[in-house]
DNA sequence: TATGAATGAGATTTCATTCAT
DNA sequence: AATGAATGAAATCTCATTCAT
């Protein structure tokens, strides 16, 4: 079972999931196929025990989004919390990665990956309304015309994909400036320039 | 040909690569199997035509890219350039997609991916270091320990992937806020806050 | 298609419904399993396609089935009515013994089955009340107490079950034997004896 | 023991022998799949348990048919033999149900299938000449060219189907109507019409 | 050029049976 | 006696590709 789980993760990783056999989980974990059916209904079976895992330890993550503070400490704060993302995706990046391929053309893995994204989102949006409660000038986002909703979407795309890229491509890009660099970008686009 | 390419996107689209079956481009283009092997020697290849027309209109636009300039007309120039990569993404987006999960797990496919990823982070790395050609304390983008280049290749994750949101989550998302908000985010990161 | 079509009444002959597998239908047609799935969803289609060829077939023999009349006239037209369900169940036999069997553990067969022979039946019930239109005292089934319902598929279920125990047994029975005596009981039964 | 005996008769009779699962059995047993096999050979093996109850049943109930005599005396006894006929069914017609399924391309249920059916008609067959002991006018079955041996399969099958019909469709058939149906067809067949 | 029926390798799935505990 | 996880042979089904017309 949990050599199933492991196995599926590897394959799932080296393979995708749409070329992923059951084949080649099953010679993996060095079972046979009537083991395999015996706990999961189907490979989808498996991948979905698979993402749920990573789903929520996302939604954990989300929720332990820092207030958004100008200033020095705040920007150390959000650093803080885009290691831990990183380092999450260190664990669970290959889930993640056949997540966002699985989702593609079929519904049903679909949903899984908007609840995640809208998830950090909704936190995201929440935070950065945070910033301003009592209407004032905003220093970052441009007030005029920018929806907080549209930036936070822009901004977990940014998260992901620019962890995806380190994960997947031969673009060697070095953890810390990817820490660095994402939470500069963030904290500049929200609390605005450090003076 | 035409027909087949058109059917192609469309069916690669909906789909997914893996999962796209010639039957079904062949039926959508009202044509036989035969024909289709007549024109391309089999489905990657279909792809590979799909996927350079977009890497080449890619390259392109990435050319396109203007001098990054502060202040209110480099912000709008900068628009007009999202706003082209979103239409072009109109046209294209379905083939990005596909080929986001053709390439996992699949290096003939991945090649092309990179490409057009680095080429577009190369010539915004390129626009970055013009800003401050003089070594100059820029306003945007710290300049303690941030690398350049996975800066670029951040704001390029952002760009694609918060399109492909749009694209493919039901998660609504204005054309002009999206773009708005890319151009400003984008700006403000490299250039520095609106004076 | 006609091959697949013979080679599957063969094979659901030889060994039965549940026992056959696509690949003897395929071996036996000297056919490959590409071309069974292209011209049948699955076995259990197959065998709808030669069930309701059997059944339309059926229909019409008991549309064709004479009304019963007293006397020597009468018996050999019921004869005559035996000896071409008997001819048609030279024919489709196999078929309808694997029907037989199929519609065991499995309602979608159950209800052809059910068709087939309730429509017998139900001609079978009208010609019984035909044979005593005025209420008068009938010489053969008792009227106390019997239910021509009940008898039709009394004599439908001999007929039947009879032709089945001669196509599937060793015990050998006759032909001739056969169509006379369900003839003689069936006219016996309805008409009374013979005087 | 006993207890998968009675789950055996409830799987095969709800979904046929080769449909079968042992997993069914045992579950409905509430036991292992050790246990089954600590007790039965296999499933062939649990089944044959199941229909040699049946078949020793059955012979004793064909011994128990009574001598074929004319009038409202002989008719009553009749009546009252089919009566323990439909009984026994009652008790065992799901094991004889999955075991006419199962006989079908499987010769080694066809002997026993045959047996039973041999059985009775061979009994039925010695009552019949035991009418006419003389060789004078019988009342009831057509002497010329008519077999007893014909005429009893044909009696044998109306009794087994009529109940299997009874048993397996929705077509509602009472069951004192039944049992005087079959008795009066019997009787009158044999013996001739009540006068 | 164009067709589409036919192919068959390869993937998925089932289930009777075994065996270590 | 009893268990039930594990097995693997055998069945089902799919689809990219070919080829005779």
């Amino acid at each position: 079972m949990r050599t199933l789980l492991d196995a599926g993760t590897q394959v799932f990783a080296s393979r995708g999931y749409h070329a992923a056999r059951v084949d080649d989980v099953v010679k993996l974990a060095r079972t046979s196929h009537g083991t395999f059916y015996l706990y999961f209904a189907n490979k989808e079976d498996l991948f979905g025990a698979l993402t749920s895992e990573v789903a929520s330890a996302m939604h954990d993550l989300a929720e332990a989004l820092p207030a958004l503070e100008s200033g020095p400490a705040g920007l150390a704060a959000l650093r803080e919390w885009v290691a831990s993302f990183s380092e999450l995706y260190d664990k669970y990046g290959p889930v993640i990665v056949a997540w966002t391929e699985a989702e593609i053309g079929d519904s049903s893995f679909g949903r899984l990956g908007d609840d995640l994204i809208s998830d950090l989102a909704g936190v995201l949006v929440r935070r950065i309304r945070a910033v301003e409660p009592d209407g004032s000038e905003p220093d970052g986002i441009d007030p005029d015309g920018i929806d907080p909703q549209v930036a936070a979407l822009a901004l977990v795309a940014m998260i992901e994909r620019l962890h995806y890229y380190a994960m997947t491509r031969q673009v060697r890009i070095g953890r810390a400036e990817m820490i660095d660099t994402l939470a500069c970008v963030i904290h500049a686009a929200i609390c605005g320039p450090p003076r």
